[in-house]
DNA sequence: CGCCTCCTTGATGTCAATCAAATCTAGTGG
DNA sequence: CCACTAGATTTGATTGACATCAAGGAGGCG
């Protein structure tokens, strides 16, 4: 693991408390002498964009929530290929409990400050606090869905229906959109490269390019900036992405 | 729900100490009173090849072990499309807990006997006895990182060789295989259909049968008979799989 | 201004899907 | 036992979607 990064020891409760990712989070309902121990055992700790956070198939002992910024999950091939396996934002946990190595390894996309534990600790935790522990086995079940509806995707979806998928992915979460008030129209940031968005969804650079075009010439979408991008047909961007559930 | 079945309701902890499938299964490591409980809040159910267990986006009140055979997990795109998403064996468990809808359709590929949980009596239990808890957290995790692998394949690999990545996980699992003893080399007995293996590799059943013989033809593998294959190559095998964890 | 990185667009090639048909297999009934 | 059938697998011909190769534009920064 190589971190350099800004370790702030200031361990009140008053962190916890006032933490925006605490709704978000797996301490979202605890209270009292409990998230005293979870303040007690836990640091913050800065990261920029594009720093590396772990690395795929070496010994890590941190386990660790998002405060803000957003990470992604990388596996790479003996052979040099790539593939985004997961897009992480505030209040979903990095790091792999019961496991040593870690599988893939984790990059920021923006800048980043996450609550950090040691493994053992957080483990530890898990162990003797009921409500953290059915959280994280519930947020395990949901990522284990989300990851099987992104093979989903990536299996069976054409290079439009992806981006589309991509994009009204990014759409449902509030993190990433604004409302035009004039409008109604959702207008979706996307912090993502092109290169990273390809690397998500099994595709190169140029046809995600390509199928952005696309969109934008079907009138589903129109774009302010090349991150920057405004849902003008939420139907057909829905209808393309095959969504049942978002 | 749709279920025709057997219950052999014979609450008897017997039937757990002598179960094939517990040294693989989350009650591996449990004893006495625990394990009493837990043979006191299970039923043993029988299912037949193709029958379907759970159905997708209906609710589900099961949670369970498989004792014998192999289960899938498809999802199902509102056109039609279908991808797999898992393939389960011996030891695995079935059945999203804390969730009340199932994301996916759970089938069976072979004859299946599952050991079976009503799923508030399994979410009791996980809450009550850490050592399952644990174990069962642990496999979480392991299903995630698996399901993470196959979005590798999915996104990155080619027809060839996602056909080699299936045979070599098969080849890893030792339900499947033999071993020759005269030649030391694996057959692998494959208990999936064409249609099924380019269900979850993301292909049609035309590109799997061709990358099938292409592996024959490089002298990778030879064919005892359309589901039994013989690994004659194995290092070759794992380089086109592009392997490094098997 | 010039360089660099990222994004877009165009031309061409390749791999896998599609369409179509033959072969093989297991099961059925005469 | 063999003819017949239905389903599964293999093989062939063609099409089409995405990758690759290549060039051009747009924004940011020294």
């Amino acid at each position: 693991m190589t971190i350099s990064a800004t370790a702030s020891s200031q361990p009140l409760d008053e962190l916890c408390k006032t933490c925006p990712a605490r709704p978000l989070s797996i301490c979202a309902h605890l209270e009292g002498s409990s998230l005293h121990r979870l303040a007690g055992i836990m640091s913050h700790r800065d990261f920029s964009a594009h720093q590396e956070i772990i690395h795929q198939e070496e010994t890590s002992n941190l386990v660790a929530i998002i405060i803000s910024g957003l990470v992604k999950l990388t596996r790479l091939l003996p052979d040099g290929r790539e593939q985004i396996v997961a897009i992480l934002s505030r209040g979903h946990s990095v790091g792999e409990v019961y496991e040593q190595l870690s599988h893939d390894s984790v990059q920021c996309i923006t800048d980043v400050q996450l609550c950090c534990f040691r493994k053992t600790e957080f483990e530890k935790l898990l162990q003797s606090e009921p409500a953290i522990e059915r959280e994280f086995v519930s947020r395990l079940q949901h990522d284990l869905n989300e990851a099987r509806d992104w093979m989903t995707v990536l299996g069976r979806l054409t290079a439009r229906e992806k981006v589309a998928s991509f994009l009204s992915y990014l759409a449902g979460n509030k993190d990433f959109t604004e409302t035009d008030e004039t409008t109604g129209q959702q207008v979706v940031n996307v912090p993502l490269r092109r290169s990273e968005i390809a690397g998500f969804l099994g595709l190169t650079i140029e046809t995600v390019s390509r199928n952005i075009t696309h969109l934008r010439r079907m009138g589903i979408i129109s774009m302010e900036d090349a991150q920057r991008m405004r849902i003008v047909d939420r139907r057909a961007l829905a209808e393309l992405a095959q969504a049942d559930s978002h």
